[in-house]
DNA sequence: TATTTCTGTCATATTTCTGTCATATTGGGG
DNA sequence: CCCCAATATGACAGAAATATGACAGAAATA
């Protein structure tokens, strides 16, 4: 079913780097890999060319002189038209500050300098994926559970669950990022939000209070502890 | 703990190239660069000593008469046993096609003659960097066994394996140092972190923790006592 | 505004982990 | 083959991490 010859418009992706070595490395490698590309080797050039050409992605660098790449994401998720379109921002600084300042921001992904090409492929292609399913708002079922994000409604066997709202986000992060541990500060970042301060046990309590609500059947031994180290989602169930 | 001068093993760096000339002044960049140097003059020979020795790294030719740089690039990431090895293409066509076809083909960086050893030398550092970085997240498997770092799970023929902690830890400090006899005062530094100060039998103690936890189908065969100097973990099972 | 629901925090209960010790077992040199 | 030192094992109590229930203020809803 992905290999299929299809009729599939390219997807235009913008990349934004004041070095022209850079867009260069970037656009060969996104070319090659099929994507349409274009250029922009400034913030402001790469706004107009948003509006202008209405891209899938935007490859953004973090560091740009002007305005920098980070003033353009909140720009860009600032206004409607442009909230939606995924960024993915490109840092040489793997300094955690940025990373956590990009994804509060709205950023997509994070790559962090030097990366290979492959990888830069692999992870426009999983943020496109990811992007393309959030907008078809598909269900996503595991097990007899059906999370439905177009109708905002999660169910088991039929039988419809009341989910409070932190408990949704929290469901719903960790349904589209499953098999792997997260700590509690990197749940507290992505399903608060990065710039909240609050006590990690907090994420304990919710994750109490989403495993009952998703008790049905068992079903919250998909939810599991991870002790030192966080918390996992898996579809295969662990006899811990 | 990082600083530590430890025997680390040079890095083997295979070289690529028809002309003596330019192998030599490759071969000796990198070499003062601390790097273990075996030289190919053609495609054939490459192939030979890259199943022979598995290098950590190949510096390709672009041009070569006979099999061609490319040709040879696209057998190695055929094959599974030598796809994951870094490949960085030399080549003196600026031309994008070559570059194109060479990114596509699964080159890991692209360095256009001529450039200087300087050069040369960062850039292989860095995609040595950038796979470690990249390799620390890849599953290990050794047997039946598969230690997946990023799940935080540990699991042999599919059966999840419930580990604590520090055998979590242990047992990746051993993935990841296979073959060779540590100490359990290295140990201790390693896992524990340098400034503990602990009874060394505790490190005892831990190992048969960790061999009970995956004495699963034999597994624990794979952590060797090593009378009067410490334990190893080794993929060649010894009847000791 | 009254009412209901939701949230974050706390104190407490429970579970799991860890380092140590006492004792058993093993391997090798003499 | 015996003895000694090194290693393995089982048990245990304190420590650490997590789960739970309760509650009061905040936020949403009526």
């Amino acid at each position: 079913m992905n290999d299929k010859v299809e009729i599939m418009p390219k997807h235009r992706i913008l990349i934004v780097d004041d070095e022209a070595a850079i867009r260069d490395m970037l656009s060969l490698a996104l070319e090659s890999a099929g994507f349409n590309v274009l250029l922009a080797e400034n913030a402001q050039l790469a706004h107009a060319a948003i509006i202008d050409h209405q891209p899938d992605l935007v490859l953004l660098d973090w560091m740009m002189p002007g305005t920098t790449g980070l003033e353009l994401l909140r720009r860009l998720k600032r206004d409607d038209l442009t909230a939606k379109i995924p960024i993915i921002m490109l840092t040489a600084k793997a300094e955690e500050d940025s990373k956590i300042a990009g994804l509060d921001a709205g950023a997509d992904d994070y790559i962090p300098k030097p990366f290979s090409p492959r990888e830069l492929v692999s992870r426009v292609n999983a943020v496109l994926r990811r992007i393309g399913r959030e907008a078809l708002q598909e269900p996503i079922t595991i097990g007899e559970l059906v999370f439905d994000p177009l109708g905002h409604r999660v169910s088991i066997a039929g039988e419809s669950i009341n989910l409070a709202p932190t408990e949704f986000r929290l469901l719903q992060f960790f349904l589209t990022h499953q098999e792997r541990v997260y700590s509690r500060g990197q749940i507290l970042d992505y399903v608060w939000g990065g710039n909240v301060y609050l006590d990690e046990r907090t994420v304990d309590v919710h994750i109490r209070r989403l495993r009952k609500a998703i008790s049905v059947a068992g079903h919250d031994n998909y939810v599991q502890t991870v002790r030192g180290a966080g918390y996992r989602f898996s579809g295969q169930i662990s006899n811990n």
